[in-house]
DNA sequence: AACTATTTATAAGA
DNA sequence: TTCTTATAAATAGTT
């Protein structure tokens, strides 16, 4: 448009592409601007040039992401539809999955069998026996091992017990000590001959805990001897 | 910059500005033109209005989703990124919810009872328990349906059976009727004494189906009376 | 990047 | 909105 007219047409020197592209881009951006500040517009420019580099102009005081949101808003497609669509397909198989395994327990509880035919009703008792089996077994095995693990604490209480009494008739028989209180040292030794048996009718559960999340053969609730 | 210079401003005269902004549009959307087609590049220009107008320039040959996506591409930053988010949490949530209840059937199944309490077990247990009682009086009651579906199926068949029958005796004892196939007659009669005690004997599924997706009470196997 | 002859855009008016 | 036109602005080709 200066000294000498031009087809509007592919510059084929790249060279010269590339200045006029330049020079035309700023061109474009600051006509954007006026435009933006005398008639109180929003502009959004992207362009690439044919290398495939990336100028933006955007009118200030507004977000290219702002800029997408009103232009969806305003032409009512929803751009990144397409986007969405695999994670909705995702979440839509995940809701089915879902409801199918909540289908299933509540049929292992007892509900909801009006949609099974005879086979699928005597499967269903069969693998419930099975599993009740397995699981009185597995039952069995951590009561077993609290009574093993309480069994081992209790003779190693009953250990130290008699250490402690075995020291006591020592220093008894030892003529450098006087029994400074006759009837503390009674009480226990009375106390000691009570024998195992009895201190299994005073063990109680210190925390009786029946809703514990996750106990576990080797996280046994402790059991203190009462006296 | 014609009939005198503007400064570049906001116009306050409302028509003023429209007009300025139809004038300029057209201009910056020429110049984008001139450019796509001069420099073999690629120019978007979307620009709302002070009233909210929306005008759109895009060079052919590509669409503004296509346009979003390189500007994506290239600026290197997922636009669409926060409204994935909610749907990421979402699925995440299923996931979490998914294996949780895959656990619960596992768990109803005998298996990975490792997890589990005491207390827990008993409660399975009692659970499993309850539900095969469930499961059972099911069955009992699908089948009891059978057989009374069957029944009176089989009834329905003898009267039809037995109608024949009388139909066949009228036909014999009537004087207009010669019989032109005495033994085929009297198979037929021969069959009608077997009763329905005999009947029973012969009854055979036609189709097993063991494996029915959706056999309900209503929906029940037929069986053909056999001979 | 700067210059400048010339083309193009456009402000104001009709 | 469109046309006109005087003038400002943009820019093609050159340095």
């Amino acid at each position: 448009m200066a000294r000498g007219k031009i087809q509007i047409k592919r510059i084929e020197n790249t060279t010269n592409r590339q200045v006029t592209y330049s020079k035309r881009r700023n061109g474009l951006f600051k006509k954007a601007n006026e435009l933006t500040v005398l008639c109180d517009a929003k502009v959004s420019i992207i362009m690439f040039s044919s290398t495939g580099k990336l100028h933006e102009y955007i009118s200030p005081s507004i977000s290219t992401k702002q800029f997408f949101d009103q232009y969806q808003m305003t032409v009512g497609i929803d751009l990144w539809n397409s986007h969405y669509e695999h994670m909705q397909e995702n979440l839509r198989k995940l809701k089915d999955v879902n409801s199918n395994l909540c289908k299933e327990i509540r049929q292992r509880m007892g509900d909801c069998l009006n949609d099974l035919g005879i086979e699928e009703l005597k499967l269903l008792e069969e693998e419930l026996d099975k599993a009740s089996m397995v699981i009185r077994e597995r039952k069995y095995k951590v009561i077993t091992g609290q009574i093993d693990t309480q069994r081992k604490k209790f003779n190693n209480e009953r250990e130290v017990h008699n250490r402690l009494l075995r020291d006591l008739d020592a220093r008894a028989e030892d003529p450098r000590y006087g029994l400074v209180d006759n009837g503390e040292y009674e009480s226990v030794i009375g106390f000691s001959n009570l024998g195992p048996r009895m201190f299994a009718l005073s063990l109680q559960p210190s925390h009786p805990n029946p809703h514990s999340g996750a106990t576990t053969a080797s996280d046994l609730t402790t059991y203190p001897l009462l006296f």
